[in-house]
Formats: structure tokens, C-alpha cells, sequence
DNA sequence: GTTCCGCATGAATCGATAG
DNA sequence: ACTATCGATTCATGCGGAA
């Protein structure tokens, strides 16, 4: 199976008009945070989060499928010893345009930043907002479900490293729909809670999150052939693992310099597949 | 050390305005959810939620003293497949009756209910806001540190290997004064997740959340001696808590049924200390 | 080829210092 | 007074080099 990886360069707010009504499955994005990655990205104020953010939502709700889902992954900045609210008020801005609030999970992050305060422990969670269109939309729940008991409980750290090396030894040696069958008798639906560890040292460029959070909704909420929407790209890791999953993706990003090492690295991986 | 466990019958709303101002160290509460309870505060409807628990937190942040700590236990329902807004709204008035929302944790119930909806997992989290009058308030950070590693599991094996090293090497040198150095080196501020089981009732009623959650933050927020309230006191778990660990408290609730059971189970209490 | 230790590094936050 | 920059704090993780 061939899939398509669409790298767009521009600002998502004008390059989404580009793409026709309802053709997204999936959307996964983690949008820049406020006054964050200052010398890339403008450094969006605090009080102009919002502002900022409703025109893309619209566009998103716009190019998805009735079916599809908008998963956001975003977290409050501290402000003067106080969380900001500009994640709350987004979320009702939204539901005004039309999105319906789905569901909020929790991204806990065994590897958080460390320091010591005064007032605050530090910060280990992040949100993962699931926007819908409709009450009916595409849930492949079995697709993630996770190993049960104590045996489990034990390798929680391992569980990532697991699933890739699943999905690898899947598409190399044929055999997947029998490992998976096998495995679904120990197996249990999981929570709304994901715990997975920030990969720091990876390559050259950190991306913002794990592959596994991508790879875990891509296999919730998509199937292959399917199409998923990144509209703030940055490393690509949404797009890399769609490909490697057989999803098409689309990806947007502003930023020359990250288009251009995006784009470097998934050339390689095409002249693979032609030889 | 004699601590006064105060427990009184009555909606809240009404009992509050008997208390000074400025006398309580730590509100901790986890209020009838809405539809829940339905007998008791009339199963709040969630468009009337709001409206509803305004009027309690006006009175909350009177008694308050201005380095006290409001800790509210609330998770918002799921009404026709979407989650309801009324805690994202809450928040928001909240501070605009002058409250500071200083942080947001997460009880990560590892133990939630088993279930399966065709278009949701199961919910394994709550919320609980963290409220404050000031930017300068009461923590006591070192009470509530946690052994190296994750919170309670996942490390064990690493751990135990270094336990047996530093025993061997004590037992070896004789110098017993390594060991607390080594205690104080390997225990570390937690993060805002809380990872906590729900306990499985231990008595003929069940508690809205286990011990080891107001203990927690009673630990953190609160000195032996301070006065400790919960408004929504139910089966009184909260100020159980606080007069095991030697905090006066004062407890409201509305249903005769939960007050007489508390008050029940005090009682004796009371007698083993006059004895 | 394993296992183990050492080291760099994060979507952070506060408080002090400087313009 | 108000904003901008900088140093200090701190811990899970994964990598490289060593035993």
C-alpha cells in the first residue's frame, strides 16, 4: 500500500482554505503554547490565545469528515503564581462554533521538567482535548488495547516499546493479524489516562511529544487508507508515524527551517519504497 | 494534643455564615456532583450548577484565612455523549469572586470501574482545583515527599537492588549515620498527579474518594493544630482524617442519615480520650 | 552481546537583577 | 512601577562508553 505524505509550507491559517470540506479523519495537533518557542513562533500572549486560535478551529471543522475527530494536545502556562484560563475559555469558544467536547485526556508524563518551588510541585500532566462534529464518529477501541494485571502494572514503562516493536515485526514479517489475535485474550480496553514519558535525546531536533501519543489516537481513531491533518507541524512526528502506519497525513508549518528537515527526512524513506 | 472534630447538620449554604471570617487553614471538599445524590441537594442540574455553588464559595472565601488553601474534588459529567462545561465555567466565576486558581492536580484512579461505551473508555481521573486567597500561602512541601522513582511502583526492582547495596555496605562499614543522608537524598517532591486507588469500602457506606487524598493534602497544607472544613462533609471522611492526624475540623452536612453515622462514629473516639 | 554507570537535557517556574 | 533577561532548582530518560 502506497500512502501519501502532503508537506505544506505557510501559515495554517491560510494554507487550510486551500483544502476542500470533509476529507480529514483525523486531526492531531499540539499547537504553540503561549509566549512559548518565542524565537520560532510569535510567542502568542496569554490574552490573545483564544483570539489566535478560533480562526484555525474553524478551518478544522471545516476539512473534517462528520466522522472524524480533533484530538488537541495543549496545556496552561503559569502566570504570576496562577494557571491561565485561556485553555478553559477555548474550549467553550469552540463549542460555540460548533465542535461538541468529547472528551479531556490526561497525558501523564512520568519525565516532567524538573525544579523546586515555593508554591507548585512540578507540572507532569498534559491535556488532550477530543473535539467531535458529531455524536457518531470513527472508534477503533480494540486497537489499543493494553496487557491486564500485574504483569502490566510491572512493564507499564515498557508498554511504547512493546507496541512499536508490535507494529514493526507486524509489517515486516506478515504474520500481524495472528500475533494480534493471540494477544487480544489478555488484553483490556484502557482509560482515559495515557502515561507516557517525553522523549528528550532522540535525534538532532526534540519534538514536542512522543511517537507513541500520535501513534496511540491514530489506532483509536483511524484505519489505513485514512487521511490525518497536522496543521502545526513543527518536527513531523504526527507525520512520521502516520507513514509508518499507512496513513496519508498532512502536515503545515510556518517555519522554513523545520519544513526543510521534515521534508529531508521523509525523501529517503520514499526512495526506499520505489527500489 | 485534644483536637475538636465539629460537626454540624444543615445545608451548608446556611451553616457557613455561623463561622467567623479568617478561621479555617484548609477546605477540603469533593461536592454532590450534579444528578448525583439526587434526595439530598436536589440532583443540580448541570445548566444550574454554577448558579448553584456560587453562594458556597462566596462563604468559603470569607472563612478562608489569606494563607489558607481551597481544594475542590469535582470531574464533570458526561451529558449526551459530551462533557458537560460547568466546571471549565465554575472556575471562571470562581475568580471572579477573587479566588486565585493557583494549580490544577490529578487523581489518577488506578483502579477506576471496569466498563465499555461504543464511543468512550473509562474515566480513571478527577479533578481537584486548587484555590487560594493570596499568592503567598501555607505549604509544607517536605511532608508529602515520595521515595525516588515513580510514585509507588515501577521503580521497586531498581530500588530494592539499591537497598540491598546500601545495606551490605553499612552492615560492612558500621557507619549508620549514611543512611539518612541516603533517605533524605532518595526522596523527592512528587509532581500535581496523584496516584491513588479508590479504596473498595471498608465500612457499610462508601466514601466519595479514599483517605490517602485529604491526607495528602492535609500533610501539604496544614500543621497539627489547624482547622481543617469540609462543607460537603457525606460519610465524613475528611474530618476522620483530620483527627487521626491531630487537625480540628469542622464537617457540614445536609442529610440527617450521613451526619448521625459520623456523629456515631466519633463518639467513641471522644470516650477513649477522656478515658 | 549483556549490564551498568555517568552524563546531558527537556512545551518549567520563581525570584532577583537589570534596563 | 513595569517589563525583560538570567541563574538556580531538579529528576526521569536514553544514549554512549566501559566492564
Amino acid at each position: 500500500m502506497k500512502v501519501k505524505t502532503d508537506i505544506r509550507l505557510g501559515d495554517c491559517r491560510e494554507v487550510l482554505k486551500t483544502l476542500p470540506d470533509n476529507v480529514v479523519d483525523l486531526i492531531f495537533t499540539s499547537p504553540p503554547y503561549t509566549d512559548q518557542r518565542k524565537n520560532t513562533y510569535g510567542g502568542i500572549h496569554p490574552d490573545k490565545y483564544v483570539e489566535w486560535f478560533l480562526p484555525v478551529s474553524t478551518e478544522l471543522l471545516r476539512v473534517l469528515k462528520p466522522t472524524g475527530t480533533f484530538v488537541l494536545n495543549i496545556k496552561e502556562k503559569v502566570v504570576e503564581g496562577e494557571r491561565s484560563t485561556y485553555v478553559l475559555e477555548l474550549i467553550l469558544e469552540m463549542k460555540k462554533q460548533g465542535w461538541l467536547w468529547t472528551e479531556e485526556f490526561i497525558w501523564y508524563k512520568k519525565n516532567c521538567y524538573p525544579g523546586k518551588w515555593p508554591n507548585r510541585f512540578r507540572d507532569s500532566w498534559e491535556r488532550l482535548l477530543q473535539f467531535n462534529k458529531g455524536k457518531k464518529f470513527n472508534m477503533y477501541q480494540e486497537e489499543v488495547m493494553v496487557p491486564m494485571g500485574d504483569w502490566a502494572k510491572s512493564r507499564l514503562k515498557k508498554l511504547s516499546d512493546t507496541d512499536k516493536k508490535r507494529d514493526e515485526s507486524k509489517v515486516g514479517s506478515g504474520f500481524g493479524k495472528n500475533i494480534s489475535n493471540w494477544l487480544n485474550r489478555d488484553r483490556v480496553y484502557p482509560t482515559n489516562v495515557l502515561c507516557l514519558a517525553t522523549e528528550c535525546n532522540n535525534k538532532n531536533h526534540s519534538a514536542a511529544f512522543p511517537e507513541g501519543l500520535p501513534e496511540w489516537f491514530l489506532k483509536l481513531f483511524t484505519q489505513s487508507g485514512d487521511t490525518v491533518l497536522d496543521p502545526f507541524m513543527g518536527s513531523g512526528t504526527t507525520n512520521f508515524v502516520a507513514q509508518r502506519m499507512n496513513r496519508n497525513s498532512i502536515g503545515i508549518e510556518i517555519l522554513p527551517e523545520y519544513y526543510n528537515m521534515v521534508k529531508a527526512e521523509l525523501e529517503p524513506v520514499k526512495l526506499v519504497l520505489f527500489e
